[in-house]
DNA sequence: TAACCGTGGCC
DNA sequence: TGGCCAAGGTT
């Protein structure tokens, strides 16, 4: 970097290189005005930040916030994670996705109270070398909960370095290693602590950690400002720094694809009990194993049936187009709905069941009641809670 | 390196 | 309805 420290926009133009210490006050003082409040902002407990940012792998705030909160509510030290099973933790994960996430996360905090006597390890270098702790994961814990130097590169990192430095964006080793090394040019120096970095107290960012400030800053920027297709470079703090003014080109994806699929919802009275049969999920499948779902219906036993519900749930790349079919019908009465037993729809439960395929197995009757505490698949889930089988809550059953 | 893993919401 | 995602890691 250009020795140049006096403040003057000159030397930081946009073809010139990039200055840290005009980009970092201005990235900061955007920070202190615009950061959003969010639960994990409100800890300096490297365990709660731990579980942050395996959630935010590949998943939006808004869908975290929620599974965050109730999450650390049920699993509130690593102590008690590491001593649940693994299916109350998938329960707790259920209909946020990436499940391997959670027994990654579950498997590692085993791990480090076994191994480490219930210490997370403070430096990037050896959060790496926990499951589910990639370089990101590393750099983000080690950052913001330790306060060490070390940039942090997710996808909104990569698209405002690229579009600072108009470096294009070819997919390559050699692209990559440029966007870190920018990234880390640009993060503050600051002693390593060995502690957790303690905040000021105040809860709202910045914390007064600055790696871990500015860290934040930078993927709230691209978050919230520098967004991959429309940018809002009006309200860019570092918009007279950029090379590109966001005119970026942005990467293709795979398309999607669009496929049938039906379940069967066969629910039946016990006593005052009501039951849904569930199947489990093999446990060597390579989705989702051992989780519970609806029983699967080949389509051409569905032919000319009316479903119970309708609905598109994405998986990866797919799009599945579900109908949800149902030998009995749920009659709304009232505040809530009920199920009615005697009164068989379009079809008999027994008739249904009989075109199952002939692989299902591992079926379960089970209580309604049990619902929120069995990994359901997403899918299930939200089946379950569009036809008020299950509450939509995400409360898990005391103990 | 590239494919794969899940999801809810927005337009 | 269909397209496009969003704070990655593993194999």
């Amino acid at each position: 970097m250009k020795g140049s420290t006096t403040g003057g926009d000159a030397a930081d133009g946009p073809r010139g290189e990039l200055n840290p210490i005009t980009f970092r006050r201005r990235l900061m003082r955007w920070y202190r005005d615009n950061a959003r409040a969010l639960p994990w902002r409100d800890t300096s407990d490297p365990y709660g930040i731990w579980v942050s940012e395996i959630m935010l792998q590949q998943t939006r705030v808004a869908a975290v916030i929620e599974y965050y909160t109730e999450f650390m509510r049920r699993f509130p030290t690593l102590v008690s994670l590491a001593l649940a099973p693994e299916a109350d933790v998938l329960a707790a994960w259920s209909g946020l996705g990436y499940y391997r996430r959670a027994r990654m996360l579950h498997k590692a905090a085993q791990f480090i109270m076994t191994e480490r006597r219930g210490q997370l390890p403070s430096s990037s270098l050896e959060l790496r070398t926990l499951p589910g702790i990639g370089e990101y994961t590393a750099a983000a814990i080690a950052s913001i909960a330790f306060g060490e130097s070390v940039a942090v590169v997710d996808g909104n990192v990569e698209r405002v370095i690229l579009r600072l430095t108009g470096r294009a964006n070819d997919a390559t080793a050699a692209a990559r290693r440029f966007v870190r090394e920018q990234a880390q040019a640009l993060v503050p120096h600051a002693p390593v602590t060995l502690k957790p970095y303690s905040q000021s107290g105040e809860g709202s960012p910045p914390s007064g950690n600055p790696a871990g400030d500015h860290n934040q800053a930078m993927m709230e920027l691209g978050a919230t400002v520098c967004l991959p297709h429309a940018p809002r470079c009006s309200e860019c703090p570092v918009h007279s720094l950029c090379c590109t003014r966001g005119e970026h080109p942005t990467p293709t994806r795979t398309p999607q694809r669009s496929q049938p699929a039906a379940c069967l919802l066969d629910l039946r009275k016990r006593g005052p009990a009501t039951e849904v049969l569930l199947e489990c999920r093999p446990g060597d499948a390579a989705v989702m194993p051992a989780m519970y779902e609806l029983p699967k219906l080949p389509q051409e036993a569905v032919e000319g049936l009316e479903p119970a519900l309708r609905l598109r749930h994405a998986i990866t790349n797919t799009n599945y187009y579900v109908q949800v079919y149902s030998p009995r019908r749920l009659v709304r009465s009232g505040s809530g709905s009920h199920l009615s037993v005697d009164k068989p729809s379009t079809v008999s439960a027994h008739a249904l069941r009989s075109v199952l395929p002939t692989e299902t197995q591992n079926l379960h009757w089970t209580r309604t009641t049990r619902l929120a505490s069995l990994p359901l698949t997403g899918l299930t889930r939200k089946i379950l809670q569009r036809l008020k089988v299950m509450k939509n809550t995400r409360i898990t059953l005391a103990e």
